[in-house]
DNA sequence: ATGGTGGAAGGTCCA
């Protein structure tokens, strides 16, 4: 049984400490916002990440990929072609191949013509979606911040956030077209039905944000179907939204044998 | 319609 956990952090050097509390063999997390050379090495290993994978970036950004076992043929790849830091993967002892990604959030103006972040996100999915259209590996853990909720109660009003960078229509297209290309399984959307409300992000700028619950589910995870019937849990940590100096986003646990 | 908050950097950008 191998847990395998996804987690924007929002700065990896502030919340290493956070991770004592998720409990996983492997985890994956987004937006560490610090270069490889600054990465809290030491403080990984005392939590027993001993095998550290990452690709960071001044800044921004930032993928990695932290376990308690080896893993092995790291590659990165450079979706949306702008080579910022944004997917890492490295294949399991099983040979599945673990991808972690972190899909740009796009900006607020849901225009391509003067929003060229937006354009980017599209661009960037678009690339998921070829890449995953002939794979080289043929079994995949795909997971992430894909900053885009793609169904009704993914979002806490559909009709409200129709025309907001996350919930629109090119991008739900896009992620919906990325769904069907290795008839990806929504490893959340296994356990809580597709007529449930379900959030793994809500925003710094609601004053309350369990009172308001004005939620998206950005973060995923998805397996390939070899591995629907090898789903054992699934957890969204929402009170890691409670943490001291949180992060917007909360961690996902999936538990599968491999 | 607007602005609300947060992290890192560094005299702002991105989320």
């Amino acid at each position: 049984m191998t847990k395998i956990a996804t987690w924007n952090i929002n700065s990896l050097r502030l919340r290493v400490s956070h991770l004592a509390n998720i409990d996983a063999d492997v985890i994956c997390l987004q937006e560490m916002k610090c270069q490889n050379h600054e990465l809290p090495v030491n403080e990984l290993k005392k939590l027993g990440f001993e095998y550290q994978y990452a690709r960071g970036e001044k800044a921004y950004n930032g993928v990695g990929i932290f376990s308690k076992v080896p893993l092995n043929d790291i590659e990165t790849l450079d979706f949306g072609g702008n080579s910022q830091s944004r997917h890492i993967s490295a294949k399991l002892p099983n040979g599945t191949r673990l991808h972690n990604f972190y899909v740009p959030a796009g900006g607020d103006e849901p225009d391509v013509n003067i929003n060229l972040s937006y354009a980017h996100k599209l661009k960037f999915v678009e690339d998921m979606n070829a890449y995953f259209t002939s794979p080289k590996d043929k079994n995949h853990i795909i997971l992430g911040d894909f900053n885009i909720a793609p169904f009704e109660h993914d979002v806490w009003s559909s009709r409200q956030l129709a025309n907001v960078i996350s919930h629109t229509p090119p991008e739900r297209e896009r992620m919906l077209s990325l769904y069907k290309t290795l008839g990806w399984v929504d490893v959340s959307r296994q356990f809580v039905p597709q007529t449930e409300k379900c959030y793994s992000w809500w925003s710094y700028r609601n004053k309350d944000w369990k009172k308001s619950n004005r939620g998206r589910r950005l973060d995923h995870i998805w397996v390939t179907p070899n591995l629907q019937s090898q789903l054992k849990s699934h957890h969204i940590m929402q009170p890691a939204r409670d943490w001291e100096k949180p992060s917007d986003h909360v961690p996902i646990v999936a538990e599968i044998l491999l």
